[in-house]
DNA sequence: TTGACAATTGAGCATTTATTCAACTATAAT
DNA sequence: ATTATAGTTGAATAAATGCTCAATTGTCAA
């Protein structure tokens, strides 16, 4: 299948605003750090652990027993958010007590909850 | 596979912490809905069409010229989008300009994207 | 040292999903 | 009417991903 030169379809309609935007677009990294934040955060399970961890840090057992959840579940989620730097966590003898990261995060994820319940 | 009662295979290690948390739960429908509009933003087509938009509204062909993407591929996630309430549309002759639903989808986005740049 | 328990990890399976492709609708111009 | 273009849509394919299961690590207590 042919495509021209931009990789798209159809023509450019309207000039300025296509060049304007082009110009001010930042690197493709940005946008795929972006979405892949947001991914992240849109599951069930893991706003749910991120709601639970807002409110106290846990342990993987007791998020677990919140969630109704095995224990393997949870851990493969909280190593999902580490990894993204979404939690951290803090080892006290054989237990792993799980938080939320920082302030920022907090902040994203109240200012979703917000528009989920603007919307309602 | 047998599970307990709380369909979890381990045991509560902190009772209190467990059960206050358990009391404050909102209902599965608020974590649901949030999970699902976290993903829909967690896509580099779709935050770049939400990057776009948040600087002017743009037709489908503009959209899939600054991208670099087909009008169909364009086309499917605006419809996503739309039917998510994220953005929404008006018609002008053979064309449709696509724009943000409202200032709440701006500030989620504006904050999603300050934390990328605090991540850095 | 042995047993019990918290937690992690890798493989496998089933589900979801983004893009492509082709067909289609709608509007405008000749 | 006919042609061209903007946009939508459904089906199909390929890739990503969440949970399960089994095995393993690490720590504590007897």
């Amino acid at each position: 299948m042919a495509k021209n030169e931009f990789s798209c379809d159809c023509s450019v309609i309207h000039k300025e605003i296509v060049e304007k935007t082009l110009k001010n677009m930042p690197e493709a990294d940005t946008f795929n750090k972006l979405a892949e934040f947001f991914k992240i955060l849109g599951d069930t399970t893991r706003v749910k652990i991120l709601y639970v961890l807002d409110k106290n840090e846990m342990c993987v057992c007791d998020i677990a027993n919140v969630l109704g959840m095995t224990k393997s579940s949870i851990s493969h989620q909280l190593g999902t958010l580490r990894r993204s730097g979404i939690v951290k966590c803090r080892k006290e003898g054989k237990e792993v007590f799980y938080m939320l990261d920082d302030e920022h995060i907090k902040e994203v994820f109240e200012v979703g909850f917000e528009h989920i319940e603007h919307k309602k």
